[in-house]
DNA sequence: AGCCGGAGATAAACCGGTTTAGCTAGGGTC
DNA sequence: GACCCTAGCTAAACCGGTTTATCTCCGGCT
């Protein structure tokens, strides 16, 4: 009834511990004859190693960890990190780890724990903050980390990310290029990377341009764009740096008789269904390849690779119906939806 | 540098192993003082128990497993269940073992390899079936686990639900009472016990009612959609089970210059920013509360606790510009938008 | 014949805990 | 004073693997 152990092949198949861990690893030391015998016994018994045992003895604990910091309830409607986690998921044959804590510190002292208790093979790091203390933590304790979604090389760990900066430059030149001049962003959390990134970026390309800062909350879109159209001189085009901040914006908007686009043009940072079925022209990519790609590169380098760097395609403007030219009252195709009543 | 263990810690305070662990897990066995002074030593060295060795030793393994059987693609805009994986973090200290896979198969095999191998200390039960082989595998094993979003009661599991049947009945009620006759539903996967539940309550209270399947994704939404409407007869109301397909038979209705709601009236099962922005009617529920709730079920099951059947807040519906009575033309309020050009 | 080397296997230690059996010292009972 | 009981602790086994040291046998070489 209980399953078997490593014992239980050994006495069946009438040899040492040791030799069927040998002979199941695929290591010399036994002969072709012996290893074929404890095989056909282990299978024929369904043995499966267990994870645990293995991870005592310091080999592999076939799963690799993923923290989250966030408010959780704020979680729920990111849908960006869903996707990553699938595309993470299709690549992998091991479990995932993961667990959302509330804060940095419980997020360094997890990943510590995970490491020292065998729990996990190697971990994902996301949000990558300015200057981050995980990236030096990872590299001190030796422990395989692929950085997704920073800003090209970190240290000596690998990462997989996408060209925030040169992204949010095509997205002026788009905005330019249509006839605007002043054009607004409302920005993500300021201690994440990316988020300083795409400042810089927005800042170099545009002549007169304002920042807002935002935490891709709906209220936190709405109260951006509120502060920015009943300013004196209000934008002719914002870029929202989530899904969920822009659509807020596009109902701020029509709250307070500003038509979109003809009078505002809204661009959102990250596709999703939410900009497919609001017509919002957005800023897209395959974040369900993204995750696969950092799952890759994880196995890679708990494989023993060097770490690599690898730069994710350029995210694809997707010209929707929230975008045109200032001005222009009418457009072809219908535009974005407006709010409820 | 390395880690202390247990070991370490008996040193330092001049005590065996055996009294150390006795003294860590408050057991009888050794006296005030050496406890507090075992205590004292653990806590200056900075001492964590090894979670691995301790599933070892068959004891707690400090994670619950969720395992989803879903093409990973598809998973990604299903907001439900990240809102659901949020809420069940909110409530518990421990990591979540998460992992999806393809077929059933894989995951029974992956429940008993889990339990065997003390990976888990429980797990969540989701897109329960008909006759669902994990509830008597589940007995069987011995293995602590949470039904979440069945139908009540099943078998000597614990279950964490709401009425599906109810809250079916209650939106044709109030299709029925704005005037609709002929109904649609578009279903989800049939083998979901789930589904069963809403397909008879539907059947039971629509006089004129037709089903057609669904998979929740936008493609078989507007499948079904364009079907329907195709149809002899088509339906006046159409009731989705989840709010992708909603959406995306809102497009093909437009599409078709079907009317929403003039002509046809639709209601999204499981609300979202979506429906929210969509400014769909839906059937709206806590999601991120029913997880909550969920692990709080679980962490009593483990606990030891005799396991309860506690069923979830009745989904309220919440009326926004997709319903209305059947031939209307002009609604108070914007109807919900329109698709792309 | 004698020596060496390597292949093939085993026994035992180890990982970091938990648990059980056994030992010792002190106190109460008669 | 002999006896028993118990609190308090230690030593050792155990969980299920991996890894290392050791042991045996056999063949080849001089």
């Amino acid at each position: 009834m209980k399953r078997p152990t490593i014992k239980d092949i050994a006495a069946a198949a009438g040899v040492s511990k040791g030799a069927v861990s040998l002979a199941l690893n695929g290591r010399p030391g036994v002969s072709e004859a012996t290893r074929a015998r404890v095989l056909e016994v282990a299978s024929s018994l369904g043995y499966r190693p267990s994870a645990t045992a293995r991870a005592l003895s310091s080999a592999s604990a076939d799963a690799v960890g993923l923290v989250l910091v966030r408010p959780p309830r704020a979680l729920g409607d990111e849908a960006f990190f869903f996707q990553l986690i699938a595309g993470m998921q299709s690549e992998m044959s091991s479990a995932l780890l993961l667990q959302v804590v509330a804060s940095r510190d419980e997020e360094i002292s997890l990943y510590q724990r995970w490491w020292a208790e065998h729990r996990v093979d190697g971990v994902f790091l996301v949000d990558l903050l300015v200057d981050d203390p995980r990236v030096a933590l990872m590299s001190s304790l030796g422990m395989p980390a692929v950085v997704v979604g920073g800003a090209g090389h970190h240290g000596a760990l690998a990462s997989v990310w996408a060209d925030d900066y040169a992204a949010m430059t095509s997205v002026v030149e788009y905005l330019v290029s249509l006839g605007h001049r002043r054009i607004a962003r409302v920005a993500g959390l300021p201690s994440l990377l990316h988020t300083v990134r795409r400042d810089q970026a927005f800042l170099s390309s545009v002549v007169d341009g304002v920042i807002v800062g935002g935490d891709y909350t709906a209220e936190a879109g709405a109260a951006a764009t509120r502060a920015l159209l009943g300013s004196g001189e209000p934008p002719s085009a914002i870029v929202y740096d989530n899904d969920v901040m822009a659509v807020a914006g596009v109902e701020v908007a029509a709250e307070m008789g500003v038509g979109v686009p003809s009078q505002l043009s809204i661009v959102a940072w990250d596709d999703s269904v939410l900009c497919q079925h609001g017509r919002l022209t957005a800023l897209s990519r395959d974040t369900f390849a993204f995750g696969a790609r950092a799952a890759r590169a994880l196995l890679a380098v708990m494989g023993g690779a060097l770490p690599s760097d690898v730069e994710d395609v350029l995210p694809e403007l997707v010209v929707r119906g929230s975008t045109s030219a200032p001005g222009r009252v009418l457009q072809r195709g219908a535009p974005p939806r407006n709010p409820v009543d």
